[in-house]
RNA sequence: GCCCCCAUAGCUCAACGGAUAGAGCAUCUGCCUUCUAAGCAGGUAAUCCAGGUUCGAUUCCUGGUGGGGGCACCA
């Protein structure tokens, strides 16, 4: 049984055996036990809900681990923890449909969400620089698990293909093509001297738009084999453009107004997001007094699209940069009537680089900085994705570079890679010791030790650190997780010989359980978008 | 000035308000004739400060201190 289900059954036993409500069960989860207490899984609930019925902990503890009986061998530990132990046929059984269902960690009560994410959305004026892979790493490791878990999930990346900066853009590379210098304000990096040789002849002739055009269509091939080599791949490259030629600004802006939510002031049309939704510190500008839209209402236009699209959850991954911008597009979403639930912003912190001892400060404009492609290309993929992933999106993170680049053999990820090459190489080892790696083994004559149980129990982990990470918009748990994992199998490893021709019973039984963990591994890394090798 | 985020071991990070605060790197001591030593076993080592709430606080609240980011009719 699921750990999820495994809960559900206890809450429903606690439910009928204290007549409670649903509200009153709150705080009911399994846990894991610390090191030195004896059990499998851990319930403190009694002692959180003392004050609520009015009883001492450990007499509901009492009273639980009696509601229990029969079907969970439970332990009653002051102040009030009930200690449940699994029974081994379970764990083999569970064991069992990890191998067997592919899909037995997911919730088919996911499977109506229809999410959009949209995350990295970098601006087309240049290589990606290694800061985006942290939102590439949140978002994409993000999608993965929650298709997993059984979301309808779309990965969408937003290109700012029109405005000033692409203006600017197209205006340095032709100034680049006439062998001058950029703009004081355009973009200075040497990739445009680089692209600047690889026009075409008839450039000579070009209009600035063109050589705008030219630039954004190279920069995006740029941006997908960026994104490709680091293992994401967005189902949707949405083209401002796009929103333009389907008058997306002006219908956002039609329904602004037609509920109400607009006024006019100093020749500007302007957003109540402060004076009607009191949710902004201020109002902000959709239209500015010399008629342009303002980059907000663009924005709005966009949401909205992605709203009639028909998604049921609507995610956006920003830098901390941008965090100030987040009430205003959260009052722009309910302005347009929408339920505060369909939308929400993952924040991650941005990443400071370290090179030697010094910050280093990087800017797209002066071409000064470090490229995801050269770190992907440096330290391997795998060890940015794991790097990245490892850290919950409200730290800090610094970037040591040299370290990245000198160690990556110290990045934890080549830890819980060797688990799944070991495995391999075990299984590849069978037949020439004499073992059918085929051979099923029989439940009924099998004992589990205390580290295979633990190993079982682990497995059964997976499911819940998955949800954590989707409830905490991060697949930092996962990292956790997997590094938690292998220790033990590291451990396991070092302890217990797998194959052995004389016992041929445990030999079968532990092949079967490092399938599964081979599997939880494998499946894990994947989750992160990091590879699983055979042999390292 | 206002807003957001952060402060845990020498370093980089974990820990739905729960039991003896976990890892990795670094460091010290052991372990390769036996399925890969990118490994195992063990040692040293941590919650910024002051209050408060609670049976219980690294976690929540208030006030400090220190650091990062943001406060446009830019995108």
């Amino acid at each position: 049984m699921k750990l999820s289900e495994l809960e559900e059954e206890m809450k429903a036993a606690a439910k009928a055996a204290f007549g409670l409500d649903d509200g009153q069960l709150k705080n009911f989860a399994v846990s894991v036990p610390p090191p030195h207490i004896k059990g499998d899984l851990s319930l403190a609930w009694p002692i959180a809900a003392a004050k609520a019925l009015k009883k001492p902990p450990l007499k509901i503890a009492e009273e639980l681990k009696a509601a229990l009986a029969g079907k969970y061998d439970a332990a009653v530990l002051p102040p009030g923890f009930v200690n449940i132990s699994l029974k081994d046929k379970s764990l083999l059984d569970d064991t069992g449909r990890i191998l067997s269902e592919d899909s037995y960690f997911a919730n088919p009560i996911h499977a109506k969400e229809k999410v959009n994410i949209e995350f990295v959305s970098a601006n087309p004026t240049g290589p990606m620089h290694l800061a985006s892979g942290r939102g590439a790493t949140l978002g994409d490791s993000l999608s993965r698990i929650m298709r997993f878990l059984g979301y309808q999930v779309k990965e969408e990346f937003y290109v700012n293909n029109v405005g000033r900066q692409v203006s600017l853009l197209g205006q340095s590379l032709k100034a680049r093509y006439q062998g001058k210098n950029p703009p004081e304000d355009g973009y200075q990096g040497e990739y445009l001297k680089d692209m600047a040789a690889a026009l075409p002849s008839d450039a000579a002739g070009w209009n600035d738009k063109q050589f705008s055009e030219f630039a954004v269509k190279e920069m995006l091939i740029l941006h997908k084999a960026d994104m490709k080599a680091f293992g994401v791949e967005f189902d949707r490259w949405f083209l401002e453009s796009e929103l333009h030629e389907a008058k997306g600004p002006e219908k956002a802006l039609e329904e602004l107004k037609k509920r109400g939510m607009t006024y006019e002031k100093e020749g500007a049309l302007w957003l109540g997001t402060a004076s009607v939704m009191e949710s902004d510190d201020k109002d902000r500008v959709l239209v500015k007094s010399d008629g342009h839209n303002t980059y907000f209402l663009n924005d709005i236009a966009y949401h909205l699209n992605k709203i009639e699209r028909g998604f049921t959850k609507i995610v956006d991954i920003w830098g901390a940069d941008h965090h100030g911008h987040v009430p205003r597009m959260e009052a722009a979403v309910s302005a347009l009537g929408h339920d505060r639930e369909l939308f929400k912003i993952i924040i991650h912190q941005q990443v400071l680089l370290k090179r030697g001892t010094e910050l280093v400060k990087m800017s797209k404009r002066a071409g000064d900085f470090i490229s995801l492609k050269e770190l992907v290309e440096e330290v391997g993929a795998d060890a940015c994705r794991f790097f990245f992933a490892m850290h919950s999106p409200n730290s800090h993170m610094t970037f040591d570079i040299d370290l990245a680049k000198k160690q990556s053999n110290d990045n934890p990820v080549f830890y819980v890679q060797y688990v799944h090459a070991r495995i391999c190489s075990i299984f590849n080892n069978a037949a020439y010791k004499d073992v059918d790696p085929a051979r099923a083994y029989d439940p009924a004559k099998i004992t589990p030790n205390p580290e295979e149980r633990a190993l079982m129990i682990k497995l059964l982990w997976l499911e819940k650190i998955l949800e954590t990470c989707v409830r905490d918009s991060s697949p930092h748990q996962l990292t956790v997780y997997l590094s938690e994992l292998s220790a033990m199998f590291h451990s396991f490893y070092d302890q217990h010989k797998v194959l052995d021709a004389a016992d041929p019973e445990t030999t079968a039984f532990r092949l079967f359980l490092l399938k599964a963990v081979q599997r939880v591994i494998g499946r894990g890394l994947g989750l992160l978008g990091v590879s699983a090798p055979e042999r390292m």
